[in-house]
DNA sequence: CACGATTCAGTTGTGCACAACTCAATCGCG
DNA sequence: CGCGATTGAGTTGTGCACAACTGAATCGTG
């Protein structure tokens, strides 16, 4: 049986959401940091990591459609690609047939480093303690989450109440 | 039936971790968008909003105290909390029996913010579209995943593999 | 008591996230 | 074709996260 939100007390749920969204915000932070660590020595970040992943799976793409598949935009990842470009890994260019597109691909230097990152994965799922059965669920909550907060109409976030 | 890592090949976890990394990184930046929205009103970003659930539950707390509970050191507190001091919100003191010690707590008007705060939650949880029975399966796995995670041995991510 | 080790807040520097903006290239409609 | 609207990358400014550090207060052990 599902509790409808409205047999709780406010009271009660400024408590339970201190808990659910900092679960959540530690998690990520806890997932930065083993990150951090298992890519120190291919010398990325972790979001350069997750934008190294996308080129080496689509090849060739330009910014906006990187920003697609992490849901950043240029300004986040205009700097990191130009970090990303000043370590070797990666290269940009204007597109011939739209001038006001930039591609990104990996540079050789960029595709060695894929198989030196390919330990990393596991040795990340090993640290988590989870099965890839619980793995995938997670994926898959996490995923259907996001989706739904990104839909979300900001205008029913403002209201003083309005939700009644 | 649990699926062995080892089960697996190193090809499709690069693929795998694609997916589960991001779908919380994905997770953690949609929910703060929300909260981003929802806490304009009251001035609060996030990060600041945590703080503030950690003084309301706690009173006047050190800010070494406030690290523990949100899992940050000083170098993120500090600024935060001057600038929650600079909005009013906020009073820092040093401890009288510990000269090396801070304290902060919640000023008049930072006790009346908790009044305009109460409707937030109730917002944020109707926005994830999930019954207070998922919300709280959810904040349990991640803590579980969170405490797994900081508990990770660092040199056991270093290593090129050393897992066999 | 004295002095080295530890603890605590704060600072500095780097990188990410995002809003708001600029500017050039392209599109689309009259 | 011409011109306003849109699109794409990039810049600027603010705030968070964290590593590495400083400096002062406190602790612990001889």
């Amino acid at each position: 049986m599902k509790t409808t939100l409205g047999t709780v007390r406010d009271e009660d749920f400024l408590r339970l959401d201190h808990q659910i969204c900092f679960s959540l915000h530690a998690a990520t932070r806890a997932f930065n940091g083993v990150y951090r660590g298992a890519l120190k020595e291919l010398g990325l970040t972790y979001p350069q990591y997750l934008v190294m992943l996308v080129l080496w799976e689509h090849g060739e793409l330009p910014v906006k459609k990187i920003g697609e598949h992490l849901r950043l935009d240029s300004g986040t990842l205009s700097p990191l690609l130009k970090r990303l470009e000043a370590a070797g890994y990666v290269e940009r260019r204007r597109s011939a047939e739209d001038e006001r597109s930039v591609t990104a691909r990996a540079t050789d230097a960029g595709t060695e480093l894929r198989e030196r990152a390919l330990g990393v994965p596991r040795r990340i799922a090993l640290a988590t303690g989870l099965s890839l059965e619980e793995i995938r669920d997670l994926r898959e909550q996490l995923a259907a989450l996001s989706a739904r907060l990104d839909a979300v109409d900001p205008d029913l976030l403002e209201g003083t109440c309005a939700t009644d």
